[in-house]
DNA sequence: TTCCATCCGGGACATTTGCCCGGAGCGGCG
DNA sequence: CGCCGCTCCGGGCAAATGTCCCGGATGGAA
């Protein structure tokens, strides 16, 4: 990096946001921002076109959220940084977006100071984030990586399941989907409500649209 | 206003976000931004305090929540302008808030020179709102105080038993909260899905959902 | 007053959902 | 190797849900 500042490619999808957002970093002459994305497809394009040292990445976005984009771009590129730029560092999505190869993350509730030199420590190879999610993160690879207890024990099939039922889908639909039996699909169900402590598929539903699950 | 500029007191939990709107907005010559608060309680104080032709206030806040913030406000000044930063259009907490005393809302998505010309407006007596919100609006005041139509064309009583319904309650729970036949909720429920379009309770979680008919 | 929408319920019925069993195949792991 | 968890499937059953009828009561609008 050397004298060089850290070129940076902004995404967010409020351009409100993003427009202040690259004007504060701007204004710090260790930090330039290179270009702006407005959802996760113009990001990986936009990555792979200007070859920024830190992508600093909304987790939420429309079309391609964050921890896909961080997917793919670090996927096209190893050595590319994506620093997640989120709100609430309980979010599951966090540790989602750092499985998918995000070397950081910073809460949008920080100072700007804060931001510049989490990008800088990302553009030098290091990992930056704060302790709530650094800790589970720490459980999860202490933990020996299980990739459970992200939705309270659910399989990934119950969760596959859960998803199509809380877009208002039947059993007999969501088993035409997956091409299994409809009977199936409702054991998968009666599994799911006894692990999540519910009794009935609109608690089903409303668990789903909490855990952000399905778009509302 | 004349050719002085108008006077902003900006409100905002994220201090990200506020911190580079207040910069976008200096740096344009007819807005000052005087003051900047962190939560509800905070922009009462200093609205008092500092007595800002427009309040530019987000609603989702720790505390004291935009909308009460807003209430306040107007009670202690009702010469105070309002107005409101919202992230989805669709948010039934603007209506909230305009019923509040808001003048308007913006929204987050969109551009500085938006943002500014909404100030402006407001800060000279006018109202600003986008198309969604000020649909439902002209509806409310048009329709001669008809709470219809908001939810296509469901009863009071259907709405209320879409709520119930909507925070997972069964139709004999519903039936035994309203003292009335379980038998009669179920024709209810009947008749909302037809109006409505649906065929089960998923669908009607969602659809309450998405109007904001319950919190998720 | 008549008309109409709304709310309330019942009968009767088909379908869906949810639950509790049992069992099979499979892949990982000690 | 055996054990275990996940996925798959089925039987059988009870309950909930949804639909299509019907009629009565009420209160407001024409």
């Amino acid at each position: 990096m050397g004298t060089k500042v850290a070129r940076v490619l902004l995404v967010d999808d409020q351009t409100l946001f993003r427009t202040g957002l690259s004007r504060l970093l701007d204004e710090d002459p260790r930090v330039e921002v290179i270009g702006q994305a407005v959802d996760g497809n113009d990001a990986v394009k936009q990555a792979e076109k200007l070859k920024p040292d830190v992508v600093l990445m909304d987790l939420k976005m429309p079309n391609l959220d964050g921890v896909e984009a961080t997917r793919q771009i670090v996927a096209a590129n190893p050595a590319a940084r994506v620093l997640i730029l989120t709100t609430f560092e309980t979010d599951n999505h966090v540790i989602q977006a750092l499985k998918a190869g995000a070397s950081g993350y910073v809460l949008k509730d920080s100072q700007v100071d804060a931001i510049v030199s989490s990008i800088l420590a990302v553009a030098s190879g290091e990992r930056v984030m704060a302790s709530a999610v650094a800790n589970r993160v720490l459980e999860m690879l202490t933990g020996a990586s299980t990739p459970k207890e992200f939705y309270d024990g659910l399989t990934v099939r119950e969760v596959e399941i859960l998803r199509l039922l809380a877009t208002g889908m039947a059993n007999k639909q969501i088993a035409y989907r997956l091409t299994i039996s409809e009977k199936t699909v409702r054991n998968h169900v009666s599994n799911m409500y006894e692990k999540l402590g519910i009794y009935d598929r609109s608690q089903a539903v409303l668990y789903a649209v909490r855990k952000g699950l399905v778009e509302v």
